[in-house]
RNA sequence: GGAGGCAUGGCAGAGCGGUUGAAUGCACUGGUCUUGAAAACCAGCAAGGGUGCAAGCCCUUCAGAGGUUCGAAUCCUCUUGCCUCCGCCA
């Protein structure tokens, strides 16, 4: 959510960078309910003191003993016509609120510019697996013929876009999640933990799912609970309505969790095998940092999300996304990508984003700055990361002419084995 | 699922329908004292909004939403959360 009085002061320059977003956004409608709700609140203000004023009076009267009726009458047209006001303001300010959850966040003005992800520009790329010179399958036919992955039967029970790992496959996708827990907290300061997977309407308004975005979101009707799309949602959630002391920053949150996505709309693009499904697994990195941090953090979970790809021994590049092509919640946004050998595409396997202050004033969340005044925190996320991409370039990536695959070093650990075949 | 209890500032914890934004303690900040620290003492210390160059002034907020009343932290209704007991259960 943005700050009103930013848009108040500065709206022709805040429509500039909304537009590099979205060209179609107006701020009409809420400059125009923001002033309304303004002179009415000053003139209910005065009518309030009054009240007050004249309140106070009674008091003293009755404490002496002494009759207030004389005052009881004038009360009376205040108090009417204050609750009338009150009503108004009410639903003025929920007009308000409403129109300013579905304005979307300001991209960073580091972000290059652009309208699709034809203008994103690529920061890194690292190939350093060596080309295979065999006839390559892709993570759909290596699955089949190691028996590690079976989409059909998972169709039977759920339908399409839900894996069913089987064996070393099941194995295979434990030991990436753990490997990657473990990488993180070793490594870095991270608190972990492990978080419901359904979640109340407004925890989905603090990251920015709702109330745009219902529809990419699996719904609990009897209950009004959402099954969460990423541990992003009950992460940031932790902090809900915190004030958080300055000492404490900066906080660093990992979970795994389940992620749970409609894809509504998405049939036929890219849905082939785990390319994109309905169900996948996660691990999430949240940071809550001081607003001076926040572009230094985004670096350093970049970074730390990368090298579970170099410990991978995988094929990846780093993305940096053009102001069209961030998502509505973020700033600043890097996507990381695997090179899939077997589908020959790159595949989405992480999402690293700055908020700023955009999630944390939709969910109320503070912290005592260093001259001791409460401000909105920096929230940021990255996915560190997900598996069902890394699981089939993995496959493809370290498949051997003989059909068996490798396992990295960094991975045999929690495997114990050092091959599927 | 059934029965009951509770919800107040960073934390703990008072609070009669009326000069209560709210006693007190802890924590925190500043000062006095001290070589320094501790202790003691003094002072400050909620958030949000409006207005003003500023000092300040005004308004709102005692889980949330309604209601009663001239006036609500205090009374009523609903919702949510937490706790206790019973039932069911991986």
């Amino acid at each position: 959510m943005l700050d009103i009085k930013k848009i108040r002061n500065n709206s022709d320059k805040i429509l500039q960078s909304l537009a590099k977003k979205d060209k179609n956004i107006s701020l009409d409608n809420i400059l125009r309910l923001d002033d309304s709700l303004k002179t009415l609140t000053t003139k209910l203000n005065e009518l309030q003191a009054d009240q007050n004023s004249k309140s106070k009076e009674v008091g003293i009267l009755k404490s002496k003993g002494e009759s207030a009726e004389d005052i009881f009458a004038d009360l009376k047209i205040l108090s009417d016509k204050i609750k009338e006001l009150e009503k108004e303001q009410r639903e003025l300010s929920s007009s308000l609120k409403d129109a300013l959850l579905e304005i979307p966040n300001l991209p960073h003005s580091s972000c290059p510019q652009g309208s699709s992800e034809k203008d994103n520009v690529v920061v890194v790329e690292k190939k350093t697996n060596k080309e295979l010179n065999f006839n390559v399958k892709n993570h759909i036919d290596i699955g089949k013929q190691l028996d590690i992955l079976d989409f059909e039967v998972a169709a039977k029970m759920s339908g399409s876009g839900f894996p069913l790992y089987k064996g070393k496959g099941a194995l295979l996708e434990r030991a990436l999640i753990n490997f990657m827990i473990d990488y993180h907290l070793k490594n870095f300061n991270y608190t972990e933990f492990f978080t419901p997977f359904l979640v109340k309407p407004d925890s989905a308004l603090t990251t920015g799912q709702l109330p745009k975005f219902s529809e990419d979101m699996y719904h609990i009707e009897k209950d009004d609970l959402f099954l969460i799309p990423t541990a992003e949602v009950s992460l940031t959630n932790i902090h809900k309505d915190d004030i958080l002391s300055f000492d404490d920053l900066p906080k660093y949150y990992l979970g795994y969790s389940a992620c749970f996505r409609r894809e509504a709309g998405s049939y036929g693009k890219d849905t082939r095998g785990l390319l994109r499904v309905h169900q996948f697994n996660k691990v999430e990195l949240v940071k809550f940092v001081e607003p001076e941090k926040s572009y230094d953090e985004l670096d350093s979970l970049v970074k730390q999300a990368t090298n579970i790809l170099d410990l991978l021994e995988l094929d990846y590049r780093v993305i940096e996304l053009c102001s069209g092509d961030l998502s509505f919640a973020a700033a600043k946004c890097f996507d990381l990508e695997v090179w899939a050998p077997g589908e020959e595409k790159w595949l989405e396997v992480s999402s690293c984003s700055n908020f700023e202050d955009f999630q944390s004033r939709r969910g109320n969340i503070r912290f005592k700055n260093s001259d001791g005044n409460t401000d909105f925190i920096h929230t940021l996320n990255g996915s560190g990361l997900a598996t069902p991409r890394i699981f089939a370039a993995f496959i493809e990536t370290h498949q051997r002419e003989d059909g068996s695959i490798r396992i990295p070093k960094s991975l045999q650990p929690y495997m114990e084995i050092s091959e599927i075949k």
